[in-house]
DNA sequence: AACTTAATATCGCCG
DNA sequence: CGGCGATGTTAAGTT
């Protein structure tokens, strides 16, 4: 970028149709060297190598490659890109003829990274748009009604607890893990607590009580400790749990976004 | 499709390229009409309200609005889109007076669902480029080197989990959940079997020991059950567990392309 | 870099 | 539709 000038339009969107696949593979090569975010749409087979292996036929799909390394492979269904390489991945693009028949070429994307070894491969036989789009974005996006949001909603009034409650820690550690909050009832005792956000099943259950039962070896309590679960709502199958270990349930939401 | 007549260009691509946000609008919506890929590049904001809340200040970004209900909102950075809505939303774009100057305009574009509630918004004030793609992708996915296919390994070859192990059932139901490969060793205990495709913490620790206890209250067993982890390797604080809990480990990784 | 946990997790299966 | 667990989970924070 250029020195205190106001900034020419510094938001582009070059776009190729039903390019060759020379001219796609000049267009994405270049897109890639700006650093700019580059869509390819085309009819291509799609093959992976690394934590597992995947291949995929023949057929349309919209290709994003990103500046950072990222490459995302999405058909016309579902959220989840159908193959993808994460970020900090070395792209490359080229043509190359087919094996088989020396008349037929396709185009060529790989993005490929190491810690895992992790390999992509893209082959067009078709491309029927490049796009290449530079823009900005400084902002950061703000979130609410996350866990975090939730502790500071029950270390701002601990009488949600429960009347009484006094917190004394956060994240206090044990050698099952940090505890989310650790602090005392009226009568004394010793009270864990674990957070979720949202609808708790067998697996926070497990958690707080690994917790429980860290903290009273490492107290070398003799004297009862509470431990309780804080979340909106909990299944049956974790309900009894939390039964069978004495464990016990608060029904508490993070707080949404006007509250 | 038709016959054997070589098919007609059934995959289309339409752009505009710096369209006025009533061209725009006019694209998107004609493209959501007919079950096309819609992508948009422009200046925007975003608000998500629903399981939690967000908002994004305005920048340049790409996004996606599938016909199976699925929108995606992407900046230059990252694996993950920005925001998001699932499949089975509910679209909607139109152009709307901004509310403090009547002279500007934007173009909105709303997606929701219910159950949960959910609601994206996206305003944009410039756009770039809208497209939108039709094609055909008829085939699914092949993966290797799942979990699924470590257990085939094992009931294949149960000599590699110990030798003269026998699997007697899988997903063998518990009141704790299924258990991956239930089974007996050569003197005859009953062995509960847990795969991990990866590297296993103490949450995976605590799922075996469930299931075992579930399976000794099940049994009402006095003899001796065994649990065994089975992953490729384990973390210091889930081997400790293991110990504590009188649980076993055997290394073991899924299945590579070539095995 | 390894470890642990949260996530608007997503996705698929099953009851 | 809810419960449950796998995922090429991804991402963030701490050690």
């Amino acid at each position: 970028m250029t020195s205190g000038q106001p900034s020419v339009e510094s938001s582009t969107a070059i776009t190729l149709e039903q390019p060759s696949l020379e001219a796609a593979c000049d267009a994405i090569a270049a897109g890639i060297d700006r650093e700019a975010l580059v869509t390819i749409f085309g009819h291509c087979t799609v093959e992976y190598d690394g934590r597992a292996s995947s291949t995929l036929e023949a057929g349309d799909r919209h290709v994003m490659v990103k500046p950072d390394g990222t490459t995302l492979v999405h058909t016309d269904e579902g959220q989840q890109p159908v193959n993808w390489q994460p970020p900090g991945c070395e792209h490359e693009v080229y043509c190359e003829d087919t094996e088989e028949t020396a008349s037929e070429t396709t185009l060529v994307l790989e993005s490929q990274r190491s810690t895992p070894e992790e390999h992509l491969l893209v082959q067009f036989e078709r491309v029927l748009q490049v796009s290449t789009f530079s823009g900005t974005d400084e902002t950061d996006l703000t979130l609410s009604g996350t866990e975090a949001d939730l502790r500071t909603r029950i270390l701002e009034n601990p009488d949600l607890l429960e009347p009484g409650f006094t917190p004394l820690a956060t994240e206090r550690t044990t050698p099952a893990g940090a505890i989310d909050i650790y602090g005392e009832d009226t009568a004394g005792r010793t009270v864990v607590v674990e957070l979720k956000r949202r609808r708790v099943g067998p697996d926070a259950v497990g958690q707080l009580r690994r917790y429980v039962d860290a903290l009273e070896r490492d107290l070398h309590a003799d004297a009862s400790l509470r431990g309780i679960l804080v979340a909106p709502s909990v299944t049956d199958r974790a309900s009894r749990l939390l039964g069978e270990h004495g464990l016990e349930f608060v029904s508490l939401e993070p707080p949404s976004d006007s509250q």
